[in-house]
This record gives structure tokens, sequence and C-alpha cells, in this order.
DNA sequence: GCATATTTGTCCGTATGTATA
DNA sequence: CTATACATACGGACAAATATG
């Protein structure tokens, strides 16, 4: 019901390489978000009839839409079965981290030294994780802190490396929703964001890189912790 | 109907993530075939209607098909223009490279002691780029090396981080079809394969990843030179 | 194990909006 | 500026596969 009646804008959908197809990409966009805030947890089927009603667009284009985002990592389809939620398990967990830390050290290792206002959208990442976290909205922290890695790729200025940790991080976002208390996950992390900008700011690369490869590291090992001590039980599915 | 009967396996469709969904899939597969044999040069236009009756398959499934090929970078899609097979220039060149460079050099310098069983794949890839360079025929050698470079990211194991690697080089294969010549690109660096070969069965991965670094900025700075030397003048459109 | 019902896969035909000649 | 060509989106239809009783 409602839902969306305009959507004027979608502001900044960084499209890097897929150029908006109308209809269809407003469609996942919405999806996109509604998965990502936590309707729609993984393992849920979605059903074409019932999503085309809800969003009333046609089953075509709808299951373009689906293309879109199992595209991105955050559905999976399977051959007359439909498309569901994607439930990653922990060999995804540490398949995503794995390749995390090859491309964001590899990114960081490559910069050159830039300029300051390159680094406003970390800061603006790095300050919005903060105020989430003064106000306990964890959740928001956990959106501010896939910014920030989604922003410190982006100083590479490779369009294709953003569209890779995209993809990436969009799966970790799903992990999210295993837990139940995502403080735990999040909070060490806070500080360490910080420090990364300033090593940034001064130009000090590879000291950037090296931190960033164990704060991954020590950020895998947490989730990995979490998730092995809380028993999926999402959808019952599988 | 008729329509290829039987297609009783496409046996190693090699599927990382996508699961194969039956006719889009195959004619996606067809088409990529086609691109990557020189036939649809980069620039042209691939016409839904065209195409539709050449291949005997509907606009909705076709489309289906156009998605997952611009999602490999072989096609860009245009708003209400339609979808061109993608002719890459300078700057996706150097992106592409840099992207090889970061994951292609991270994931072996990562890598573990591995059996010899691991570098057949390597191995076989070398034998073929040599046996087609002594039967001159190029383009082999081309394909010959992609398939290196595609099993060398294998040996990390990472499923995502080889679907990244598929896309990267289907649009380095791109590249080939602007090249009346591409002899004076491969033959460099045909030993070079064989001798990172010999670095990885010894284990010493930091020296293959080093190797590796200077062996792609090599091969980036070898296409640009030719990029540079031949205007591309492809389909005249952009 | 079998028959039924639901859902997906594929296709067609049409109306509308956009870009190009 | 007008007209044509084409992509976009829709709705409906049938076949095929799966899930359910």
């Amino acid at each position: 019901m409602a839902m969306t009646p305009s959507t004027p804008s979608a502001p900044s959908t960084s499209s890097p390489l897929t150029a908006p197809s109308g209809t269809a990409e407003r469609i996942a966009s919405t999806l996109r978000r509604q998965i990502t805030a936590g309707e729609h947890p993984p393992g849920t089927r979605l059903s074409e009839e019932m999503l085309g009603a809800r969003l009333q667009i046609s089953r075509n284009t709808l299951r373009e839409a689906f293309r879109l985002l199992s595209h991105d990592g955050l559905l999976m389809h399977e051959l007359h079965r439909g498309v569901f939620v994607r439930e990653p398990n922990e060999a995804d967990l540490i398949d995503v981290f794995h390749l995390r830390r090859v491309l964001e050290c590899g990114v960081v290792r490559s910069l050159t030294r830039l300029g300051p206002e390159r680094l406003t959208p970390l800061t603006d990442a790095v300050l919005a994780g903060q105020s989430a976290a003064e106000r306990d909205t964890w959740h928001e922290v956990g959106t501010a802190n896939i910014d920030f890695h989604q922003a410190l790729v982006a100083l590479g200025g490779s369009r294709r490396a953003d569209d890779t940790i995209r993809r990436l991080l969009a799966e970790v976002r799903l992990f999210f929703h295993v837990f139940p208390d995502p403080r735990e996950l999040f909070e060490p992390f806070l500080k360490r964001n910080a420090m990364l900008v300033d090593m940034l700011e001064r130009g000090d690369m590879t000291a950037a890189a090296d931190a960033l490869e164990t704060y991954l590291r020590d950020s895998e090992n947490h989730v990995l912790q979490a998730y092995r001590r809380q028993p999926v039980d999402a959808g019952g599915r599988r």
C-alpha cells in the first residue's frame, strides 16, 4: 500500500556500469532497499505473482528486476522454482572477505597522494557512523560502515572496482540480518575507520593497506564467531 | 519449435554464481561465442527484432540474454537506444588492467603452497598457447592466454574472484578485434607464462606476484601502444 | 506411487514514449 | 517540426516443471 508514489530522484544512484533502464531499475532499487532493510529475510521466496501485484508491475518487468538483483548477489535464481533472497553460508562469508582483502587493500596500496577534498566521502561516513552509534541505531552504523568501504574503493577511481565492491558489500549486508545484535560487530571498527582516514590523509598508503588487512581479518573473525554462535534459522527452507 | 532439439549438456558451463536459466542462458552463450569470435564487431548494434528472428526466440527471452551479457561487460545498454557490442576505449583499457593487477597479483600473493596437480590447468594453457603459436593461429594464442589467467585466479579457489576475472577477461577479448595482428601482443608473453608456472611450482608466491605485476604492466603498455597506433574506426557511431 | 494444483518459463500482440531522420 | 523506427512496458496465453494432497 502507498508504496513510493513518485520516487522522484534516487539521487546518487551511482550507476557505474549499469545505465538506469527505467521501471525495472526502479523496482530493483526498491527491492534492494527492502531486502537490505530486513524485509524479506534471507531464504524468503519472492513470488512473481505476489510481488507483481504489490508493486503494480507486470511479471515481465519484475523478472528483469530479479535479474538485476541476482546479478548483485542479493537473490538466487533456481530453475522452475523461483527466486529466493540469498542466505550466505560460512563458505560465502570466507570467500567474500577473502576477495575484500585482495580488492580493498590492493586499491589502497596502489593509491597516490590525494587532496583532502577526495576524503570527504570517507569522513562523512565516519561521522555518520559515530552519530548513529550515539543514537544506538546500530543498523545505521552498519550502513555507514558499508558506505565507508565503498568510498574507500572509490578513491581508486576504477568503475569496475566500484562495481565489484558494491556486489561484495551487498552480500555483507545480508549477513547483518542473521545477527540479533549487530553492535558487537561494528563498535570495534568505528575507531579504526577514523584511523584509516588519518593514514590516508598523511599519504602513508602502505601503512593504511597493512592496517586494513588486519582490520578485515579481525572483522572476518568477529562475524565468523558470531555466525557460528548463532544458528541460522531463517526461513527454514533448505 | 524445432530449435536445437537436444542441447543435452552444456558440459562444463562453469556456472560460478549464475544458475543456468534455460533458453536465455543458452542464447547468451551463443552470442558470447559469436562476439568473441569476431562476428558482431565492437560498436555493432544488436537489434532485438533482427536477432530474435535469426535465433528464433522472442524479444523477452532475448532481452534476458542481453542482460546477462551486459552484466559480463560484452554489451552496453543505452536507454531507449538498444544494446551495442561494447567498444572499450583507452580509459576502459587502463581500468581493466588496473583491476587485473590488483586482483591477479593479490590472489597470487595470498596463495599457499599447492600440489603440482593444481597447476595442470596452467600448464595446459601454456602448452596450448605454444602449440597455437607454432601453427601461427594467433587468435588461439590469445584464447590460451586468457585461459591461462583465468586458471591463475582459479588457484585462489574463490568463486567471486573467478567471476570477476571472467568479466575482465571478456572485455580484454574485445580489444583483440581492434588489432589486425595480435601476434606482437602475445608472443612476448608466451615465455613469461611458463616462467610464472615455474615460480608457482617452487612455491615462491611473492616472486610470482612481483613478476606478474611487471608482466601486466608491460602487457598494458603493449596493448596501449598498439591501440594508439591503430585508430579504432569500428561502427563509426559515437 | 499417482493425480492435481500452483508456479514458473516462454511466447505473442499491443500501446506508449523516446530518439533519430 | 513532423514522421518514422524502435525500445519499453503491459497483459494474456499456453507449456513445462515443481509442489502438494
